[in-house]
DNA sequence: GTCTATATGCGGATAGAC
DNA sequence: GTCTATCCGCATATAGAC
């Protein structure tokens, strides 16, 4: 028998998140967490630098799988096209269990100005390490900068459409869709031919 | 005569930038700030929300120049097109006489991670006044971030070119180079194919 | 607890426009 | 004269460093 419950870093996310949908970000302390989790303000510290960084516990996660699909990917294969497969395989295995709680942290982060200056951090931090592992594959810095970025942009989209209340498509699916229209929107453009 | 010297913003400016050049952004004090422009630190707030804000002066120009643009564009004309047109218009307005100050002003802010926050924000408020225009003449929604997010995304590309020591090439030009990019990158991706 | 810096609220002064 | 824009002074809340 375990002497402390166990996952007290989702613990506290899943307290953070009911409670900041009830009263708010900014209304709801650090010391209501932790009481909700049945832990203490310290150990919520111990886990998360500020109080926003408990709602981007998966980050560095998805990050890295990212990466590391990208890495395990065949060189022969066009960067956006890796790029775009890792974001496939991360979106069956790590997101799509999570429809729910990715749907209410989502409205969450909606809400609050200071959550969203985090989202779109951590979202630069996923395209700059994306463009770092293409570049590391051969790619040159620019090309790699575009299409991380174009990716992310795809993943961005795909992601907000998936949170949607009624929507029911898989987030695979919805990235797919999403690259399929920039294809659309980009050759349109009588620049690019 | 008048009772002070016009263009306050614009000394304040010039002088955050003089001092974040000479001794970095968090070692400098509004009030040093004021003193060199010649004004008190009352003075600084009244201007700028915030110590951060007196680098993104040109911020709201740009996003109602830009937004502008799209509007004046014939409705035939393709949403990616329609946006890139806009920016070129921009880049040779706004940008192309400023390159000395908008060279040290990036690099100010890549060595301050609360500054890239900001302009983080700054060029996610751009993307969607962008997508809310293309949205009025007509896109559905997705598309319209899509394309007002590619768009964008090419500009960041094209920007850190031209702020490049030694890049002599005009905004414009690298903005239809990053377009041109983007189309070949697309294009190589299966899935759009 | 003190010191420094950021940021805000409120009032007040003056020049130019009407 | 009144109104508005621009700027200054003072007080103060807050946060972090020491």
């Amino acid at each position: 028998m375990p002497r402390w419950k166990p996952d007290a870093a989702e613990r506290l996310q899943a307290a953070a998140l009911e409670l900041f949908d009830e009263q708010g970000f900014e209304s709801t302390t650090v010391a209501e967490i932790a009481q909700r989790a049945g832990l203490t303000q310290r150990t919520f510290f111990n886990h998360f630098t500020d109080k926003r960084e408990v709602l981007f516990i998966l980050s560095s996660e998805i990050q890295r799988a990212v990466v590391g699909e990208i890495a395990a990917c065949d060189d022969a294969v066009p960067p956006l096209d890796a790029v775009v497969r890792a974001l496939e395989v991360v979106a069956d295995g790590l997101f799509e269990e999570r429809r729910a709680v990715a749907t209410r942290r989502h409205a969450v982060i909606a809400a609050n100005p200071e959550l969203q200056e985090r989202e779109l951090g951590k979202n630069a931090a996923l395209t700059d390490a994306i463009a770092a592992e293409l570049h590391a594959r051969g790619c040159d810095p620019d090309t790699a900068f575009l299409a991380a970025g174009t990716a992310v942009l795809a993943q961005q989209a795909a992601f907000q459409r998936w949170t949607r209340p009624g929507e029911t498509r898989t987030l695979r699916h919805l990235l797919s869709e999403a690259v399929r229209s920039l294809g659309t929107i980009v050759s349109e453009d009588p620049v690019t031919s």
